[in-house]
RNA sequence: CGCGGGGUGGAGCAGUCUGGUAGCUCGUUGGGCUCAUAACCCAAAGGUCGAAGGUUCAAAUCCUUCCCCCGCAACCA
C-alpha cells in the first residue's frame, strides 16, 4: 500500500510563529491534501522543539518554567494552524514522553552499533556567550565581544562517528536522487560530504533542560539528535504501539517527505540520515529545502509598507488568500519577495478578477436561467478537453512539487471557461430562447469546469473551494479524485445568491488608509528640504565620556578597541581610527560618544556607541571632536 | 578569488538539470461583450535571454573567461 508521510520542521518556541514558519507549514498542508485528494494514506506532523539552553533562559528571565514558556507558544501555534486551515494529523512536542522514549530507542541504537564514544572538548569559554574560542579568537585573554576573561574549560561531550558515514550518504545520494531537492542543494550537501566529515558532537554537560543521554549520566541529548528524532517518534518509535511507525516509516512503498528551509538542509540531509543509518532505520525518501522570503527592497515611492506584515493582509483578505499567494508568488524552492503590494496585485488579479469573478458570473447566469444548477447535462464540449488537460498538468507539476505550476494550470483553465462562455454568449441564449436545453448545456459546461477547478484547487484553499461547490450547487463537502470526473455536478440542485468570494479591493486606497496608521517605531520622515524636527535630534543620546583603555584591533587597519567612561559605566566602543591616531594617544582624551547605538561586532567585537569624529579631505581622514579636559564623563550633548 | 542568490520584452518572474521556432502575470494599444466583482474575451506592439569566446546541424539552456546587481560576512558605528 502506497502512503505519503510529510513534515514540517519543529518549530523552536523560543520565536513566535512568522512568515516563515506558515509558509513552511501551508506548504506540507498543501501537500498532504493533494496526497489526500489522490486518495493515499496520508499522514502529516508538524510540532515543537521545546529543549534547549535558549528555552531555559528566556524561561528564568520571564520568571517562569520552560515548560509554561513552551505552552503558551504551542497554543499559539495551534491558533494558526486552525485560522489557516492547516490539517495535520498530529502535533509533537520533544518534552512528550513519547517523544522521550523514542529518542532513547535511537540513542540506544546508535550505541549498539558502536558509533558513540566520549571525548572531551576543550578550549576558551567566555560564560556570556556560551562559546568556546580559539586562542587566536580572544584578545588580550579576554572573549572579543564582552571584553571579559575567558576560562580554559574542558567540556566532556558523547560524540557520534558521523566520519564514519561520509561514504554510505555519498551512496545514498547516488542511488537516491530525490534525497535531496531541488538539484541545486543535492549539489550543495553531496560537495560538503565529499569534503569529508567529521565526527559530531551530540551531548551536552551544561545544559538541563533536554532528556538525559541514555547511559551516559550527566549528559544532556544535543538538539540536533533530540529534534531529528521527532519525525519517528512522533509514529510511536520505541513505544509500545508503533502501528503508526511501521505503516509509515517502514513501508518500502511508503514516500517520507520533509519539508524544511533551505537553512537547516544539512541537518536533514547530512545528520539525519547518518543517525539513520547507524541506528538501523529507514531513511527519508526525499528532503525538499524551500526558499526564503525576502522582503522587497524597491525604491518605490508610493509609500508602500516595506514590512512583512501578513497579519494584517490576513485579517483584511483571509487566510486563504495568504496561502494561494504564498503557493503561487514563489517559484517552490527558490527565494521570493514579500510585498505588500504584489500581495495585492495577484489578489486582485488573480482571485478577484479571474476565480471570484469567474464562479461569481458562472453562478448568477445559473440563477438566472435555472434558478439552480442547470438541468440538462453536457456530454461533449471543448471545456472538456480543456479540463483533461488541466487535469494532466496540474497532478505533473504536483508531482513534481512545483507548486506554482499546479496553480498555473487551474489557471489556464479557468481563462478558457470564461472564453467558452463570451464564445456561447448564454445571456444571449436566454433573452433569445429562454431557459432552453441548449442553454442548459452551456451552463453545465461553465460550472462544471468550475467545479473541477475548485476541485484541484482544494489543497491550496480548502475553504474557497467549498465555497464554490456551494455556489454551484455541488455538495460542500473535500473532493477526492473520485469527485474529480466530468459529469458529477449535479443538475438542478438549488443555488443560492452567495456573496462575491474575493471582493476586489482598491490597492491605493488601502495604502492610504494603512499609511494613516503611523507606526509608533517609524522615525518622522525627513521633510522633503532635508531638515529633521528637534524631537527627531533627541532621539540620539550623545554624551561626553573619557576614554580609558584603547588598543589596536588584532589583524585590522583601522579599527581601535576603545574603553570608554561615559560616567555610569565603561563603555566599549570600536572606531576606525587607527590610520591616524595611536591608541596610546588616545587614552585620557575627552570624547563625544553616542549612546544609544545599536551594538555591531566589527572583526569579531562588540560595539556599544560611536565615537565623534570630523571626516577631513578625499581620505576621510577622521579628526576626533573633542571636549574640554574639566567636563566630566558622562555629560548630556545637546 | 569570503559564502550564497541573481542578471530573460516597461515592471515582476518561469524556463536552464533532460539543448530544438522565448513563456507567464501586470502594464500599454486596438477591438469585442455587457451575464459577472469597471470584471471577462480576442488581437497587437514590445526581448541581440548581462558580455565575449567555445562545443553542436541547433544554445537562454552545455563548457571557458569576464562584467554587473542583491543578501550575509566584511575595517561603517
Amino acid at each position: 500500500m502506497k502512503t505519503f508521510y510529510a513534515t514540517t520542521p519543529i518549530y523552536y518556541v523560543n520565536d513566535l510563529p512568522h512568515i516563515g514558519h506558515i509558509y513552511s507549514t501551508v506548504v506540507t498542508d498543501v501537500l498532504t491534501r493533494y496526497h489526500r485528494l489522490l486518495g493515499e494514506r496520508t499522514w502529516f506532523l508538524t510540532g515543537t522543539d521545546e529543549h534547549g539552553q535558549k528555552i531555559e533562559r528566556a524561561a528564568a528571565a520571564q520568571g517562569t518554567a520552560p515548560i509554561e514558556l513552551a505552552n503558551r507558544v504551542v497554543e499559539r501555534y495551534h491558533e494558526l494552524y486552525r485560522r489557516f486551515g492547516v490539517a495535520n494529523d498530529d502535533f509533537i512536542r520533544t518534552t512528550e514522553a513519547r517523544h522521550r522514549r523514542g529518542v532513547e530507542e535511537i540513542v540506544r541504537r546508535i550505541e549498539a552499533a558502536g558509533d558513540l564514544y566520549l571525548d572531551r572538548h576543550e578550549g576558551w569559554y567566555c560564560a556570556s556567550c556560551e562559546a568556546f574560542y580559539t586562542e587566536k579568537e580572544l584578545v588580550n585573554g579576554k572573549c572579543p565581544i564582552h571584553a571579559e576573561p575567558a576560562a580554559w574549560q574542558s567540556e566532556e561531550n558523547v560524540f557520534f562517528r558521523l566520519s564514519k558515514y561520509a561514504a554510505p550518504l555519498l551512496e545514498l545520494y547516488r542511488t537516491q536522487p530525490e534525497f535531496v531537492r531541488p538539484e541545486t542543494r543535492r549539489a550543495e550537501v553531496m560537495s560538503f560530504v565529499e569534503a569529508g566529515l567529521k565526527d559530531l558532537s551530540v551531548s551536552r554537560t551544561n545544559i538541563k533542560w533536554g532528556i538525559p543521554f541514555p547511559g551516559r549520566p550527566g549528559h544532556i541529548v544535543y538538539v540536533w539528535l533530540d529534534a531529528l528524532s521527532n519525525y519517528v517518534t512522533a509514529l510511536g518509535f520505541g513505544s509500545e504501539d508503533d502501528r503508526l511507525y511501521r505503516e509509515f516509516w517502514e513501508n518500502p512503498e511508503g514516500r517520507r517527505v520533509h519539508i524544511i528551509g533551505k537553512d537547516i538542509l544539512r541537518f536533514h540531509a547530512v545528520y539525519w540520515p547518518a543517525f539513520l543509518l547507524s541506528a538501523g532505520l529507514p531513511v527519508p525518501t526525499t528532503v525538499w529545502a524551500h526558499g526564503w522570503w525576502l522582503r522587497d527592497e524597491r525604491k518605490m515611492s508610493k509609500s508602500v509598507g516595506n514590512v512583512v506584515r501578513p497579519d494584517a493582509l490576513v485579517r483584511d483578505f483571509g487566510p486563504d488568500a495568504l496561502r494561494y499567494f504564498l503557493m503561487r508568488e514563489m517559484a517552490f524552492g527558490q527565494d521570493a519577495s514579500f510585498s505588500d503590494q504584489a500581495f495585492l496585485e495577484r489578489y486582485n488579479a488573480d482571485l478577484a478578477n479571474d476565480l471570484g469573478n469567474t464562479v461569481s458570473r458562472v453562478s448568477a447566469l445559473c440563477r438566472q436561467a435555472f434558478g439552480s444548477s442547470p438541468p440538462e447535462p453536457c456530454e461533449e464540449n471543448e471545456i472538456i478537453a480543456a479540463w483533461e488537460r488541466a487535469r494532466r498538468d496540474y497532478r505533473a507539476a504536483m508531482d513534481d512539487f512545483a507548486f506554482h505550476r499546479g496553480l498555473e494550470a487551474i489557471w489556464r483553465f479557468l481563462s478558457e471557461i470564461n472564453g467558452y462562455v463570451v464564445s456561447r454568449e448564454p445571456w444571449k441564449v436566454l433573452k433569445e430562447e429562454g431557459p432552453s436545453g441548449r442553454l442548459s448545456q452551456i451552463l453545465y459546461a461553465a460550472s462544471e469546469g468550475v467545479r473541477l477547478a475548485a476541485g484541484l484547487l482544494w489543497p491550496f484553499m480548502p475553504s474557497t473551494s467549498r465555497k464554490i461547490f456551494a455556489a454551484l450547487g455541488a455538495p460542500p463537502e473535500d473532493p477526492k479524485l473520485a469527485d474529480l470526473e466530468w459529469g458529477r455536478l449535479p443538475t438542478g440542485a438549488p443555488i443560492a445568491p452567495a456573496a462575491a468570494l474575493f471582493p476586489r479591493v482598491d490597492t491605493a486606497a488601502y495604502f492610504e488608509a494603512k499609511e494613516g496608521k503611523a507606526m509608533p517605531d517609524t522615525p518622522a520622515t525627513a521633510e522633503s528640504d532635508g531638515r529633521i524636527s528637534i524631537q527627531d535630534f533627541q532621539r540620539v543620546q550623545l554624551v561626553t565620556g573619557r576614554v580609558v583603555e584603547a588598543e589596536r584591533v588584532p589583524k585590522s587597519n583601522k579599527l581601535v578597541r576603545l574603553l570608554v567612561d561615559v560616567g555610569t559605566e565603561r563603555r566599549q566602543v570600536v572606531a576606525g581610527i587607527a590610520g591616524r591616531y595611536e591608541p596610546e594617544a588616545l587614552v585620557g582624551k575627552n570624547v563625544v560618544i553616542v549612546a544609544n547605538l545599536k551594538p555591531a561586532k566589527l572583526m569579531g567585537v562588540e560595539s556599544n556607541g560611536m565615537v565623534l569624529a570630523a571626516t577631513v579631505g578625499e581620505a576621510g581622514e577622521p579628526s576626533l571632536l573633542e571636549v574640554a579636559s574639566d567636563v566630566p564623563p558622562g555629560s548630556v550633548v545637546k
